[in-house]
DNA sequence: CTATGATTCAAACGAACGTATGAATTATAA
DNA sequence: TTATAATTCATACGTTCGTTTGAATCATAG
């Protein structure tokens, strides 16, 4: 078997089109575009990869399997810590979205991009890819929403699983990086570089989940509450 | 000039735009499902809005200009009989998310289809599509902004801009409907039906927003901080 | 060195894309 | 009714899409 150079190309292959789906979405990026910026021949991508469809699923499972594996890590040590008892909202928080914030920092593992890619990803209309990363998910949110069920004792369930659907979409918006509606122009943060931004955002949105996760709950029945 | 024929036209292609758009996306969407889902010729969406692009433009412009004119009408309303003290963050907020998200109600201003498909658009990757929406909001979200700092003397713009950012994606996944992970499950939420859901859902998102915007500011300096 | 399998390559496939055209049809106004 | 403008229609244009093919090139094991 000839690896040497396959692997090159696969490893090609994944890191162009990981950078060209984020910027142009799976829809938007042609095979042609992927190949030529990896380098690679036309039909390098359906040799390796079978379609682009399994391209696809491939650039994130690249990433996820790390991903969510660190997340089942950090929450074991935490419950094994624990010893039983309850652990803190902030620290499930932090092992859930801050594991994946820190993803930012680490190239090795697609650093802002395969964040941005992520995060418009999630909310990406074709069926194909949300099932395929429900998939992915399903074990670790599952773990993480008990861990948060029993940390939030007095907090209904249905509650607590809104609230975390909240939160992955406060994250999403955090990590897709090109703010959606410009709301944060660089005129508007005169005191911080571009780099000290990265670095401020993992507290900035740990607060902003925290307090929207241990938020008075809703009064449903009362009509217009003025609080 | 035949105008009767031509609005239902353009009207129908529309609203065929805005579902198709919804579940597929703008790339994922062709001319000819747009036309043949709305019953009018294949030539009849360059006839009446010029090209694809355009029509997408339209879809939105039908929406949103009544969404933001309303804002604006909400947060004048507010600011008059305030009489220039700072209004709560919770009127503010009920002003900006809260009248987007009663649209869901109303299917004549398009219903849960245009939230579902504003929520997914916002993290769209198309320049073309941001840097529209980013002018359709710009002079409401300013306002608002404007508001909040106000609302929040003691709080960093910075902050309140950031937090604002994050508040919008977390009424994005709240809007764009099918859950990014399958978080909400039928089975998991047994004691409320789809129709009360919707009902629900502003209460706790609202809950969940304000208690973002007025958690704690974050400390940068301190190294792991265990709250 | 040779044989075998893995990989790369240029080229082409049919299908679907957004758009344009010019004639046919319909509505409006004189 | 007739002239004129607005709209609809069937059809086709040129391009790009994802995928396939079979030969050429490479690496490696016997």
């Amino acid at each position: 078997m000839a690896e040497a150079r396959s692997v090159d190309t696969r490893e090609r292959i994944l890191d162009a089109a990981e950078h060209l789906f984020m910027a142009h979405g799976y829809e938007g990026t042609s095979m042609r575009q992927i190949t030529s910026g990896a380098g690679v021949n036309l039909a390098a991508v359906n040799y390796h990869f079978g379609s682009k469809e399994s391209l696809m699923q491939e650039v994130f499972r690249r990433r996820l399997d790390w991903l969510n594996d660190e997340r089942m890590r950090v929450l074991n040590a935490l419950e094994s810590e624990a010893a039983g008892k309850p652990l803190k909202p902030s620290q499930i928080v932090d092992g859930f979205f801050g594991t994946l914030l820190r993803m930012a920092d680490d190239e090795e593992r697609g650093g802002v991009t395969f964040l941005r890619l992520l995060g418009r990803t999630l909310t990406d209309p074709s069926e194909f890819i949300r099932t395929f990363l429900a998939h992915e998910y399903a074990e670790v949110v599952d773990r993480y929403k008990e861990a948060l069920f029993k940390a939030l004792p007095d907090v209904p369930k249905a509650e607590i699983v809104w609230r975390f659907h909240f939160m992955l979409g406060a994250t999403s918006y955090a990590i897709a990086g090109t703010d959606a509606l410009r709301l944060v122009t660089d005129w508007q943060i005169e005191e911080e570089d571009a780099t000290d931004r990265l670095d401020r955002l993992v507290p900035r949105l740990m607060s902003f989940l925290l307090g929207g996760l241990r938020a008075p709950l809703p009064q449903f029945s009362s009509p217009t509450v003025d609080l």
